[in-house]
DNA sequence: TAGGCCATCTGGTCCT
DNA sequence: AGGACCAGATGGCCTA
């Protein structure tokens, strides 16, 4: 038994049955996610589901015609107030900034999720298992470390 | 159909 | 000034 096996044995029976390990579809795995697949779409889909084209032309066209639309009213109705005496520094960006902002964001989430993906690789799981969501995943590594401490604590 | 998960946009704040 | 980071909002997909 490796370590691995045994790791999943004795103390992951509770997380296992939260993450659904006895699910045999794997579809998120297999099969790419295709959201907001509108024409101009911003995602090009390689096998795994992840996505490249991260500065396409159809990104900037997406996110401007969204901008237009229902997100508008966040700038003025969640802004907090000034918890210090500082004044607030008001941000005008123009048009072309917020654009070149999302393709940032979008990179800085997609590396966010390659960091994941590293980390789903390192923690055991089942072969047949679906893919950990990023919470499970975080989870199951936390438990993972405490398990292989007390292997070495014990030796 | 409801709920979970995720991608994306957005504005605020922090930091260089 | 501008990039990084963060959290809230929103909508799409998938599964029970």
């Amino acid at each position: 038994m490796d370590v691995q096996t045994s790791f999943l044995c004795p103390a992951m029976f509770d997380l296992v049955s939260e993450a659904n390990f006895m699910d045999t579809q794997n579809k998120s795995i297999l099969a790419p996610k295709e959201t907001h697949g509108a024409p101009g779409s911003y995602r090009s889909t390689e096998c795994n589901g992840r996505y490249q084209d991260l500065t396409s032309v159809h990104a900037v066209d997406i996110s401007s015609a969204r901008s237009n639309g229902f997100c508008a009213l966040s700038s003025t109705s969640t802004s907090p107030p000034a918890i210090s005496g500082k004044p607030k520094r008001k941000r005008v960006i123009s048009g072309v900034q917020r654009q070149a902002a999302n393709i940032r964001e979008r990179k800085r989430m997609f590396s966010l999720n390659e960091a994941f993906d590293l980390l789903r690789r390192k923690v055991p799981t089942f072969a047949y298992e679906k893919r950990l969501s990023r919470i499970e995943t975080l989870r199951l590594a936390m438990v993972y470390i405490d398990f292989m401490k007390e292997i070495l604590n014990n030796d």
